[in-house]
Order: C-alpha cells, then structure tokens, then sequence
DNA sequence: ATTTTATATTCGATAATTTGAATATGACGT
DNA sequence: ACGTCATATTCAAATTATCGAATATAAAAT
C-alpha cells in the first residue's frame, strides 16, 4: 500500500480511536468537567471495575485522562476540556438531540458508590439514569 | 457485562467508528467542502482505486458520504459539513497546529487525475502534496 | 501482620477490522 | 457488440480489538 498520508491523519485517528468505544465515550461524558474515581464510574455506569480499569487505562495511555491518587482512591479526569465539546459535537452530527447528551454529564452523589464524594450525601434525581438505559 | 449505556453513546460510537481510519479521515478532509470523485482520491492520495472505494462505501453505510453519478464518474460529497468542523477540532485537540490541517483541505487539479475536474486545468502548488507526504 | 478495600494488570478466547487480490458492474466510445 | 475506463463488490488472510476471568498491587483498617 503506497500510502500518502501526512501524519496529521494518524494522530487524529489515534484520538478517536481511543475515544470511540461506547463505554469510553460513557466513562468520559461520566467524567466530564469534573473528577471520578473508579468506583464511581462503576456505580454509575453498571460496568464491572476491571473493565473500567482496562478502558481508564486505554484513556490515559492515549493521553487522555490523567490521575491524582488520594488514599486509595484514584481520581480521573480529562487532560483536555475540549474533548467534551468535540464529543458533543460527534452527538450533535449523530442526530442527537443536544438535551439527551447533557442528561449524561451530571457529577452527582450515587447511592452505590463508596468514594468520599458520594457517601453520606444527598442523592439527586440524576441516580434515575438507570431507568433509561438499556 | 451488565451494560448501562444509553443509545446515544452507541450512536456517536459508530459515527467516530465510521470516520476514525487514517484513510478516511484523509478521504473526506480530501473531499472537504466540495465534492471528489474516485480517481480524484486515488491521485491525490496514492491509494489504490479498490482500497478507496471500500472505504468510500464504508463511509457511504454510516451515513457519512453522499454520491451523485455524472456519466462513468461518481462524485462524493459530505452528508454534513460539520463534519469537517469535527475533524478539525480533533485536529487541534491532537495537538495539529490548525495551519497543517489547511493545507490538506484543499480541492485543486491534479496532474494524474482524470477526471473532467483535474483534465486541462492548471495545476497549483497544492500538488506539491507528495512531497511532504510518507 | 493480616485483612479489606480500591484499583491495576495479565492472559486468552472470541470477534471485528483491515487490506490486498481478484473479479464484477456500469457507462461510454468505436 | 466490443473494448475500455471508472467504480463497486467479494473473498480471504492477517492483524488487531474486545471483554471476561483470574490475579496482582497499593493503601488503609484491624
């Protein structure tokens, strides 16, 4: 294959692709502006905490999240605040109704989480993300 | 896997899914606001005609490209021209100085192209292209 | 020290993607 | 009708991604 690609191409493909899979798109929408830990990704998102290590890794390898430790609890976020905007515009492109995405970005207390964020505080209707969700 | 995901998710997956590949980010930046043919692709970026022709109808199923037939040749244009404006984006958050990316946009006569676009016309220095190409 | 809790890593089987090669189709010129 | 040019499709092999299962580490609690 006599490829004439500039490298511009390949760095934008390694980024989507990093970003692309659905439970990584949920991980970072879950994220968003804010910090997670893991154990918060796994009460909100339903998915077991190996997988979401495994895509958390994914994410930072590709530079995308970065850490802080704090005790035993690591917290994530987004090395680049813009990513959010780019996925909101992926969502925007894929005919989603600007609303539905917003609905996926809350940084909530959840009943199912340990982090010190979560525990002891009161709970918002945003915890009824469950009822939706496949 | 007790999968807690929304559709919307899945949605903007299969959207990046669909444009993530180097070659098709370099398919429809080489399209750009305009529209391509076959063989405008093949000698613009040196792949061969079969190859690009499969990702062509990759892009074509997931809604992404649009095609119009004018005698024997078969012209390509984006379905959605934010999509441009997404590719873009990525671009910058991968750390693309915007200039780079300009300058694989554009939609010019090329010498090895023949399609009715290309055949006669003067050619620009945006030929210059292989040059600092892989 | 040992256990528990939170998170990370490794491994392997399955599934999906990628890409070249060969071939097919469709339109035009002769 | 036949050949040729532009494009599309099919097939299969090689590569790569996905995801569950098991296990490892790291910090705190006991």
């Amino acid at each position: 294959m006599e490829n004439k690609t500039s490298g511009i191409e390949k760095r934008i493909s390694r980024l989507l692709k990093a970003i692309q899979p659905a439970a990584r798109l949920c991980i970072l929408l879950a994220i968003g502006q804010g910090e997670a830990c893991v154990c918060h990704l796994e009460a909100l998102l339903g998915y077991r905490q190996a997988y979401i290590s495994q895509h958390l890794m994914a994410l930072r390898n590709a530079g995308i999240l970065e850490t802080r430790r704090e005790g035993r609890y690591v917290y994530y976020r987004l090395s680049d605040e813009r990513l959010l905007g780019l996925i909101r515009e992926a969502g925007r492109i894929a005919e989603t109704p600007d609303t539905e995405l917003e609905a996926l970005l809350p940084d909530t207390p959840l009943p199912h989480c340990c982090c010190p964020n979560c525990r002891g505080k009161p709970q918002t209707s945003v915890a009824a993300r469950e009822e939706f969700s496949s």
